[in-house]
DNA sequence: CCTATTTCAGAACATAAGTTTTTATGTTAA
DNA sequence: TTAACATAAAAACTTATGTTCTGAAATAGG
């Protein structure tokens, strides 16, 4: 299917949506869209919305008060539960994505992973990062794994952390421990043997506050 | 809190709000409980709903179409996703809980946990158990980790499984494979070593299609 | 039994919110 | 240019839906 551009303002209504969605957990009414995208009659958002819906992406119930259902690609429904963004992979010996992202940037850019809205509320802004590679077994954490990042530059001992190491270029997830001038990077697999590292030399980037794994 | 128990007629109102809001995404209008609960005046809905107001269980938006908030525990407002039950603990040498539930069983007993509506459309019923202990870790599950389960008599080959090991009397979390008369187990971790097993000694419960560790 | 409180009914009301109609302005293709 | 279509605007219309009022029935406590 060829996806056709659309228009900006159709693409600002869609996005509208979809934050509204997720943050009050009903869908905007006609008059809610047309405030939010500065739409000067409530027809126009009628009319975008048709069309939105014949492309597929909501669909509308008729005469329904707060009718919209916003579709996933397979045109189900999605549900309310906030999504964070899955920035990019990380893998040992690859860079890190940067953990943070222009405000601008559009929902359509990535992949997002649903979260439930505890998590989101304990820790506020989160990021997604996919593991490549099996470099994380240590950690118990699978090729395809889904972990969850609070950006971070400063860890407690003990928790997970996304830590780079200047010297072997080199990202990995490790429990964090401060020893004095030193950091310890513990395996989360006790058979295995910490990292001891300059604590200059060890960038905390985030540290993971849950992990997911979709087999299936 | 004193939980002062609630006339059956408010429960079933809030039975019904949580089960509309999964299944429609938008929560219900006052004259939709009405019908669905055969109550006889809209007015009978307000004064109810302004009951489970004040009790906390939900938060009414004034002069708003659907604007009834289900809240959970804490207060603060549910989403929509499906909750799948988490049944019990699985450890290594005790039994597993029974995957399955009768219908009747109130969604109150169980300890849920939010899943993906993807997920429930592509397996239908789940449940989750939560791992205790550290038996699992060659197939890279943790202490505390939550598996979410398919129920199913059989699997194909590669696929993680809930397997019974009769003699041993041992739950077990391994990848499937069925080779004639015997069943090989192979943990995720591939410098571990298989385990091989007479089929009839190999009872499957289930496989887990998904693994959730919470850290934080 | 009497009184106070809770719960239920019926009806009407007010406004929130989807929908339609009409008209105008660009945009593209023949 | 003209026809066909996509987009926008303003205003009005209709229905969906929250809310209120009055009073009766049920229930609990003394």
């Amino acid at each position: 299917m060829v996806t056709k551009k659309m228009p900006p303002r159709r693409q600002r209504i869609l996005g509208f949506l979809q934050e509204f969605y997720s943050e009050n957990g009903i869908p905007p009414t006609v008059r809610d869209i047309q405030k939010a995208c500065e739409i000067s009659s409530t027809s126009v958002v009628d009319y975008n919305l048709e069309r939105l819906a014949q492309a597929g992406y909501i669909n509308r119930r008729p005469d329904v008060a707060r009718g919209i259902e916003i579709l996933d690609q397979e045109g189900e429904p999605i549900s309310n539960a906030p999504r964070v963004h899955i920035l990019g992979l990380i893998a040992a010996g690859s860079p890190i994505p940067a953990l943070s992202m222009e405000e601008s940037a559009s929902s359509q850019e990535f992949d997002t992973v649903e979260v439930s809205p505890e998590l989101q509320r304990q820790h506020g802004q989160l990021f997604a990062l996919k593991v490549n590679g099996t470099s994380m077994v240590d950690a118990l954490i699978d090729d395809g794994d889904i972990v969850i990042i609070k950006p971070t530059q400063v860890a407690d001992n003990g928790e997970m952390v996304v830590a780079w190491l200047k010297d072997k270029e080199e990202a990995t997830l490790k429990r964090f421990y401060s020893e004095g001038s030193q950091v310890r990077l513990q395996p989360a697999n006790s058979t295995m043997k910490p990292i001891y590292s300059p604590a200059e030399n060890v960038e905390v980037r985030g540290k993971v506050v849950y992990v997911i794994r979709n087999l299936g």
